[in-house]
Order: structure tokens, then C-alpha cells, then sequence
RNA sequence: GCGAGAGUGGCGGAAUGGCAGACGCGCUGGACUUAGGAUCCAGUGUCUUCGGACGUGAGGGUUCAAGUCCCUCCUCUCGCACCA
């Protein structure tokens, strides 16, 4: 392809000396980049605090809008990154223009992986490669010329920033959640209440009574951050432990796509399920695409249904299920447990119950013991990928055991099977195969019995029927419909004590902990009884030690049997230490897990607010005045955010589990941190692969007759994302170089809406160029540099115009419709053009105003030759005169069967008896209708006739 | 398999149920030029007997009127994937 970029030819001789060329943009954008910066433009007032202004507050409506910070990697920016930067600018300044106090800036999310893999690559330190990259990074954008508050943009690695992450990592510690109130509560509260009786312990005994240990498990167990020796994703390519959301679905890292496996490891969790069901509920009060909601909702996954015991043949043990179909009970005709659920120690006997029990259900073994055991081996051998594909297949073994339905007293025998998994509600079912797929699967592989419980339709074929229809075969319960049933056998259950209704959620708890260098440390040290004990807040931070080799200690990436090793542990130094906690100085190890990269994203939007706080992560007035709620049904959060879909039950997720905990605290007035969300979309660009399938840099491609040839050789073109990987970046600074960063902007914003994605094609920015060229030579004399507007008042036509454009831009800026704003814009500009007279003052003024929150720069240099001092950053957006808008005449469509035969300008005003009229009149209608008879007439007036032929 | 979204010229894309293709790229022709890969102007859905006919993934339907609403299907993208 043509994609090369050429260099301008500033040199052309016979170009005009005062044309709009990429030279002159530079020389103009460099001018209010500099100027912007010294007058402190952008700097946003606060109403209490270091940046408080409060007359600039006063009186005025407050817009916070935020976007997802990137990353500073090594690699530098490609033009797809800034695509959501230049749509929250240019809706930023249309709202300063507007009247608001708008608060808008970018910060970095410098700790975590990529940071650090980039250090280790290339042998510096992440602090030293993370500066420079931001550095980088700085440049890159600056040039952008985005409107941030520069004061405000704060990297998550600041030791002053990260003070703060670990101060509310000890706010969750420090705190757990009370069911019945539905809100986390400080530790303290709950230890008083303990104390005073208020709240009993689980065995009843008296607070006093228990030993420390006793009543650090208790607490411990209750915290919302917390130590846990549970199955977790062991990574060993990577060398760390990985959230459930961090891991893809065929059990692989998303970062690097080595192989996950589930080890029991001691770990930091966060208890987010305990917010699972404000989590889903407050969805319904957040402006968020309804598919980002529907993935964390599905996330989430909340269910209804029943927890219905089951008394063991036998035994005083009993296996609790949960179902979400109690209405099936009756056809329940087995039962299976996870492979790792702990009855299976105690139920299965010694000998198989009877001697003709199939091979399927024995595993060939002697005893249910050898057979239970062998089958969890295998389980658990499996690597989450095999459990992938063999999902299909229902494995299992027999234990041994019956169960007794309580319904009818029917012995149910027990299965383990892998088709179960621990994780979700009690790790055991009832299985009911003629409702459920799977368990008529396993009951086919099993040769269970199949009971109907619920009649299928008559156009059924066989197997599990899994929709609604009255209970059949179900005693008590025959005839009734599906919600009937749920409710009768729930309050059957219920006065027998044998079960209760329950909601159940996928949702499991946040693993908190990496084995990583380049992270917070946690604000935790043991004692020498390994205690753990969270270190009190005049002792943040905890500063991340320097140390030679920050280096992850890696393993082969299918080496399971290997064991994370945190980084910080090789620096004993740092991690033995003495301290004074409160009872004299003592011996104590740090913790040597590092937080994961979330951590730091999980509140930066609360310390732009109020980054140079020392006091506080952010002042609380400051907090509210940006992200408190502005009624009484609106939970509060960041205005609009903006940023890509991949986040949404990552950061998206996270976030609102910490601003939850920060809100029930009494920490911060808003019940959400980001309120208006918008997904932007991906640009994507032509990629090149050649015979061998390997790509090709896509700028030295050409094309030829449609075809597409590499070094001479034909190569096969698709799309991706820009990067790289598939060597199709195509930089911003290539962009400026040739056109400038209004260029950039223009053509960014035009491309197609926000939230879609779309190819990148260079040989298309010129379009953006020549506008701008065509707004400058509106304003500026090409050959002299002297400002060429009249002061003659617009034509009549061209004022209507300029009207219907203002109240067009309007509209598409506050609904971040930038590409048809755009056009509207260029549409104007074209037809001032044409009229081939010099523009009007107050058409170009307009123009230049509403031009300025796509090209700012160009905006600010026009309308400073055009006389005015002052930058036009919080110049009033100008506004339709509505009587403009109303047109004298339009042309009204004269059809004939729905089909357009004629136009005719009319009067907006004429009555329908006289548009008709002169619609019959029309050539076109004549010749359409041409002695057929006329059946009806559909008159709209003024804009359009229907005449409809028998 | 389940869920969500999307299919419009050569390309990116516009169209409160009421003129399909705004605007841009590309292409064609012209102007200015020593030159054009600069800039400007004009044209550009397909077919046409110049009346018009056809045209928004395919097929039905509702309507005076459908890209837009309803039904069936196809294709693509994204998300989830034994969650009982």
C-alpha cells in the first residue's frame, strides 16, 4: 500500500507563503501548547483545598470527565491509543465553552507487568525504564494537545500515590462486612460488639474466653482482606499467582498465554463477593452500554434457588445441595459431588454396597475407596485446558453411598464427577436428568434412571427438557405451573428443616497477591508467632525497596510442582525489621508480596480530585463537589469515562468493589466511582502476511490492480489491531510530521462514531487536512498572511445555514457524535467557500469557535488574527438563534405510490387542501398518474405528499 | 452451545417510519503549473429506450410509505462456556 509517509515540501516555491502546511501547524500548535502551559489554561478549580478557586466554582456546572489511563510502556504510541484521549478533549472543551468547570486529566498505571517484563528485557531498573517511558509518553501526548489539568496527573508508582493505595488496602483490612446492615463496618466495631455480647461467636462461648489465636481466626475470618490457604491460579511460566479474571477460558494467562493451574498456595483475597448483590443491583443506576452491564452481570452471576439437604443411608451426615430447580426434586435419581469435596473423606464405605454393580461405576476398583481416590487423582491432574476438552464427556465414579430423597424416601446413589466443580454453591447437586442436559448426559454414560417431572410439549424428541410446563409425576405437586412448584416444594422444605430458598453466585473472591517486584508492598508484618499484623498508618508507606535483581523467579511454563517465590524476599534487609508497633520495638518480617496492577486503578479518579493532599487520599469536599451524587436517585461517580470493553470485569469491577468499601466507610459521598461510561472502539489497520504466513511491514507494501505485493511478491491482506505484532503501526509522530496534530484530531474524530471500530487508512487524512486548509484560507490571505474577512452581513441563505449548523454541532458534541459534527462543519466551511466572496465575520468567528474543540490549536491562532487576546478556551459556544431555524419555504416530495415523482418549494405554512393541489399539479405526478384513478392522498404538510393509486 | 451487537457504493461512513448514500477517501474530467504525489473547480450507486427501472446480507410480513418495525434464515464480530 501507499502508506508511506512523504515528507511536506515546505520548500515549493510557488505554494503561497501563508498556505496551512504541516511547518506552519507545528510552528502554531508549539505557540498555545506553550501558551496553554505558562497561563495554567486547563487547571481546574477546586472548592476547597491547595487548588481551590472558589469564585471560579460559584455559580457554575461541574463536568468530571476521566479516561482509562494507560500503561507506560516501552514501545511508544501508535495512532490508535489516543482515539478516546482526543473524544474526552474535544467533549471537555466543548463543555468549557458551554459554561462548565471541567475537570480533566491522565495519569499513568505504571506498576505491574508490562513495566516490569520491559525492565527485565532490557536490564534497567522499572523505576528508571517506567520514568522514561512516562516521559515518553508525555511528549507523545503532549503534542496532542489535550486539554488536561497538567497538575493533576499523578503515576500510580508516586510514593505519594501509592501511600494511599496501601492506606485503603488497610481500610478494607480493617474492615468487615455486616449482612444485616449490607455495609462494611471497621474491625473495631466488630470486635466491640463480640466483646459487649452484642454479636455471639459461632460456638456461643464468650469473647474472653478465647485464646488470641481463637480470636484472631474468628476476625480474620471476617475481614474483607484476608489470608487464605485455598486452590488458586498458579502461573509458573510468569512465576506468580493470577485472579479468576486474569486467567482466559481455556486456562491460560491473558498476559504471555502460559498454562494456569490450580494449586493450593497461601494467598491475599479480597472479599468481593460480600458486595455481589449491590454490585449487580447497582448497575441498574449506572449510564453503562447495556452489553458491559450484561458481562459483569453474567459475572457476577447470581441465581435463585434452594439449598436442599439430604440425609446420607446410614450415616447422621448429610450432603447439602444447591439447585436452582426444587420443583425437579421428585426427579431426582442421584447424586454427584466435586472431586474435592470434603464428605467425600467420610461418606464412602468400606465395600462396595452390592456385588453387581457395573464397571462404569466401580472404575474396575475394590473398594469405593480405591475407586473415589483414583478418580480424584485423575481430577486432579487435569489441567483446566483437558477439562476443556473433555467437557463434553461426564466422567465419575460411584462412592459407595445412597442418599434418601425426602420427598418419597427413594435411595439415591452418590457419584463424584468432575462435571461438579467445588467452587460453586455447596460443591454438590441433585441430579435431575430429565430437566438438566448434563445430568442426562452423565445418566446416559451412567445408565441412571430418567423421571419426568415436568411435562414436555407434544412436539418433543427425547433427552432433558429444560423449558416450563406443569409437574407431572410429582405428588403434591402435579398440575401445578413451574413458579407454583418452586414456591410449594421451597415451603415444603422449609417446615421440615430440610432446605431454604438461597441466592447463589458465581462471583468468587479477588486473589490480592503477586510474586512480584514492581508493585505496592503490602502494610503488613508478621510477628514472631507469624502473626499478621497491619501497620498503623503513620508508618506509610511502605516503601518499595531498591534491590539489584527485581527479576520474577520464573519456571517452566508446565512445570506445576514449582512454587512462587516473591522477589522481595531475596531483600532481607528490607523484609526483617524492628518496630514499635505499640508495645515496644520487636522483631518482624514484611510481607514479601507485592498488590496487582489493579490496585493503583482500583481509585486514581479520587486523587486527580486532590492529588497533593497529605491529609487525605482526597479531600472529602473535594469529593463531593466532583463525584457526589446530584439527586436523589443519582449514586454519584465520574461524569463520563471513557475507555476500552476489555476492562469489564477487571478494573471496571475492582474499582467498584473499593469505592464501595471507601462509601460504606464514610470515606467518599458517591456510591460509584464511574457513573456515565462510554467503550470506545479499537482502530484497526490492514495487516500483511506473505506466502509463508509470515507478516510483512505494512508500510512497504503496494497495491496494484487490487492486488497487494511485497518486495515484488504478492502478499494476502487482512485486519487486526494495530500493533507491533502484526507490523502495521502507524505512529502519531509520522501524523504530525506530515500534517499536524489538528489534522490528526480531525481526522480521528471523523473516522466513524466512538464506539466503533474501525481500519486506519492514511491515505485518507489528507481529507482532514484540506478542510482545515480551506477554514484557514476562510480567514487568512494564503499569499499576504492579512486576515480577509468582511464586515458584510451574511446572505440571507448563508446565515440560515450557519444557524442549523451551530444547533447541528451542538447537539452532536453533547452526544459525542464527532464524525457527523464534522461533516456538518465541513458542509458550512464549503458553502462560505463557494459563495467565492470573502467570509462573513460573524460566519467565520463562528466557524473558528466551533472548530475549536477538534482543532484547537488552528481554532486559537484564527481567532487570535481575527482580534481577540484572549484564548477562546472559555469563550461562549455560539448559539442558534432559533427563529433561523424555522424555514420560510421547503421542498416538499410529491409521490406516487411511495415512490418520488416530483419537488416542489412550498411555504412551511401551507395548509393541506392547497399542497395538494399544487402536488396533482406537478409533471411528475401527471405523468405518473396519466388517467388512473386515485384511491387516497397522504398529505403531510409541508413536506411531503402520497398519492396512492387504486 | 448460550448471550449481545452488526451487515448500506470501490472504501470509511450519513439518514426523528417520509427524497437512501450527508461528509470524507478513492476514481474521472478540468483549472493553475516547468512539474504534480500540492492546491482549486466539477462529476461520480447500477442499468436505461432518458419516460424510467432496480438498489441498504437473503426471504416473508405490517404500512399510503421500511435501511429503519415484526417473523424466519445466512454471515461476521465480541463476550461467556459443565455455574446445577
Amino acid at each position: 500500500m501507499t502508506d508511506t509517509v512523504t515528507t511536506p515540501s515546505p520548500s515549493d516555491a510557488t505554494a503561497p507563503a501563508h498556505r496551512y502546511n504541516a511547518d506552519l501547524a507545528a510552528v502554531i500548535e508549539q505557540r498555545w501548547q506553550q501558551r496553554w502551559e505558562r497561563e495554567g489554561t486547563f487547571e481546574a478549580p477546586n472548592p476547597a483545598g491547595p487548588m481551590a478557586e472558589p469564585d471560579k466554582v460559584a455559580g457554575r456546572p461541574k463536568l468530571y470527565v476521566l479516561d482509562m489511563f494507560p500503561y507506560p510502556s516501552g514501545s511508544g504510541l501508535h495512532v490508535g491509543h489516543p482515539l478516546g484521549y482526543i473524544a474526552t478533549d474535544v467533549f471537555g472543551r466543548f463543555k468549557r465553552m458551554t459554561g462548565y468547570n471541567v475537570l480533566h486529566a491522565l495519569g499513568y498505571d505504571a506498576f505491574g507487568l508490562p513495566a516490569e517484563q520491559y525492565a527485565v528485557q532490557t536490564g534497567t531498573h522499572p523505576r528508571v525504564t517506567t520514568e522514561a517511558n512516562i516521559a515518553n509518553m508525555r511528549r507523545q501526548l503532549g503534542r496532542l494537545g489535550l486539554a488536561h489539568d497538567p497538575r493533576r496527573s499523578v503515576a500510580t508508582t508516586d510514593l505519594e500515590f501509592y501511600k494511599w493505595t496501601q492506606w485503603i488496602f488497610l481500610q478494607v483490612y480493617n474492615s468487615w462486612y455486616d449482612e444485616a446492615l449490607q455495609k462494611a463496618r471497621p474491625i473495631a466495631e466488630l470486635i466491640a460488639a463480640y466483646e459487649s455480647g452484642d454479636r455471639l461467636t459461632p460456638t456461643r462461648a464468650a469473647w474472653s474466653s478465647l485464646s488470641q489465636s481463637e480470636q484472631d481466626a474468628l476476625v480474620d475470618g471476617l475481614r474483607l482482606a484476608y489470608i487464605s490457604q485455598a486452590p488458586v491460579n498458579w502461573c509458573p511460566g510468569l512465576g506468580t499467582v493470577l485472579a479468576n479474571e486474569e486467567v482466559t477460558a481455556d486456562g491460560r494467562s491473558e498476559r504471555g498465554n502460559y498454562p494456569v493451574h490450580k494449586r493450593n498456595l497461601r494467598q491475599w483475597m479480597m472479599r468481593i463477593t460480600a458486595y455481589s448483590e449491590r454490585l449487580i443491583a447497582d448497575l441498574d443506576r449506572l449510564s453503562w452500554p447495556e452489553p458491559i452491564k450484561l458481562m459483569q452481570r453474567n459475572w457476577i452471576g447470581r441465581s435463585e434457588g434452594a439449598k436442599v439437604r439430604f440425609a446420607l443411608a446410614g450415616s447422621t451426615d448429610e450432603v447439602e445441595v444447591f439447585t436452582t430447580r426444587p420443583d425437579t426434586l421428585f426427579g431426582a435419581t442421584y447424586l454427584v459431588l466435586a472431586p474435592e469435596h470434603p464428605l467425600l473423606d467420610t461418606l464412602v464405605p468400606g465395600a462396595w454396597p452390592a456385588a453387581d454393580l457395573p464397571a462404569s461405576w466401580t472404575g474396575g476398583a475394590a473398594t469405593p475407596g480405591e475407586a473415589v481416590a483414583a478418580y480424584q487423582r485423575l481430577a486432579s491432574s487435569k489441567s483446566d485446558v483437558e477439562r476443556q476438552v473433555d467437557s463434553r464427556d461426564k466422567t465419575g465414579v460411584f462412592t459407595g453411598a445412597y442418599a434418601v430423597n425426602p420427598v418419597d424416601g427413594r435411595a439415591l446413589p452418590v457419584f463424584a464427577a468432575d462435571y461438579v466443580l467445588m467452587g460453586y454453591g455447596t460443591g454438590a447437586i441433585m441430579a435431575v436428568p430429565a430437566e438438566d442436559e448434563r445430568d442426562y448426559a452423565f445418566a446416559e454414560a451412567f445408565s441412571l434412571p430418567v423421571i419426568r417431572t415436568v411435562a414436555p410439549p407434544a412436539d418433543f424428541t427425547g433427552g432433558a427438557y429444560t423449558g416450563v410446563g406443569p409437574a407431572i409425576n410429582s405428588g403434591f405437586l402435579d398440575g401445578y405451573t413451574m413458579p407454583e412448584t418452586k414456591r410449594l416444594m421451597t415451603e415444603w422444605l422449609v417446615e421440615r428443616g430440610l432446605g431454604e430458598a438461597t441466592v447463589t453466585f458465581k462471583l468468587r473472591d479477588w486473589l490480592f497477591s503477586r510474586q512480584r517486584y514492581w508493585g505496592e508492598p503490602f502494610p503488613i508484618v508478621y510477628d514472631e508467632n507469624n502473626r499478621a499484623l497491619a501497620l498503623p498508618d503513620h508508618m506509610l508507606p511502605v516503601e518499595l525497596p531498591d534491590v539489584d535483581d527485581y527479576s520474577p523467579k520464573t519456571f517452566a511454563p508446565d512445570d506445576f510442582t514449582s512454587a512462587p517465590e516473591p522477589p522481595l524476599g531475596r531483600a532481607q534487609d528490607w523484609v526483617n525489621v524492628t518496630l514499635d508497633l505499640g508495645d515496644g520495638p520487636k522483631p518482624y518480617r514484611r510481607e514479601t508480596n507485592t498488590m496487582p496492577q489493579w490496585a493503583g486503578s482500583c481509585w486514581y479518579e479520587l486523587r486527580y480530585l486532590d492529588p497533593t493532599n497529605t491529609e487525605r487520599f482526597v479531600d472529602a469536599d473535594v469529593e463531593r463537589y466532583w463525584m457526589g451524587p446530584t439527586s436523589e436517585t443519582h449514586i454519584g461517580g465520574v461524569d463520563l469515562y471513557v475507555g476500552g470493553a476489555e476492562h469489564a470485569v477487571l478494573h471496571l469491577l475492582y474499582s467498584r468493589f473499593w469505592h464501595k468499601v471507601l462509601f460504606d466507610l464514610g470515606h467518599v459521598s458517591s456510591g460509584e466511582p464511574f457513573h456515565g461510561l462510554v467503550n470506545q472502539g479499537y482502530i484497526q489497520a490492514a495487516a500483511f502476511l506473505d506466502a509463508r504466513g509470515i507478516h510483512v511491514p505494512a508500510d512497504q507494501v503496494e497495491e496494484r490492480d487490487g492486488r497487494f505485493l511485497y518486495e515484488g511478491e504478492p502478499v494476502t491482506r487482512e485486519y487486526g489491531k494495530m500493533g507491533k505484532s502484526l507490523k502495521n503501526a502507524v505512529t502519531p509522530d509520522d501524523m504530525f510530521a506530515e500534517y499536524g496534530a489538528d489534522t490528526l484530531r480531525i481526522y480521528e474524530m471523523s473516522m466513524g462514531p466512538l464506539e466503533v471500530s474501525r481500519p486506519w487508512e492514511t491515505r485518507a487524512v489528507v481529507g482532514s487536512y484540506r478542510f482545515l486548509q480551506r477554514v484557514w484560507r476562510m480567514v487568512v490571505d494564503e499569499e499576504t498572511g492579512a486576515v480577509r474577512v468582511s464586515d458584510d452581513a451574511p446572505s440571507d441563505e448563508l446565515n440560515r445555514l450557519l444557524h442549523k449548523t451551530i444547533d447541528g454541532v451542538r447537539t452532536d458534541f453533547a452526544d459525542l457524535k464527532f464524525n457527523t459534527s464534522v461533516a456538518k462543519l465541513i458542509e458550512l466551511t464549503n458553502a462560505v467557500t463557494k459563495t467565492g466572496a470573502p467570509a462573513p465575520r460573524v460566519v467565520a468567528e463562528a466557524v473558528v469557535l466551533m472548530l475549536a474543540p477538534l482543532a484547537p490549536h488552528t481554532a486559537e491562532e484564527l481567532w487570535s488574527r481575527l482580534g481577540h487576546p484572549q484564548t477562546l478556551t472559555y469563550q461562549a459556544f455560539p448559539v442558534a438563534d432559533a427563529a433561523l431555524l424555522v424555514e420560510d419555504t421547503v421542498t416538499c416530495v410529491v409521490q406516487v405510490g411511495g415512490k418520488v415523482r416530483d419537488r416542489i418549494e412550498v411555504p412551511v405554512g401551507i395548509s393541506e387542501a392547497e399542497l395538494l393541489d399544487l402536488a396533482l399539479a406537478t409533471p411528475g405526478a401527471q405523468r405518473a398518474v396519466e388517467g388512473q384513478s386515485i384511491r387516497t392522498t397522504i398529505v403531510r404538510p409541508p413536506r411531503l405528499v402520497n398519492i396512492v393509486l387504486v
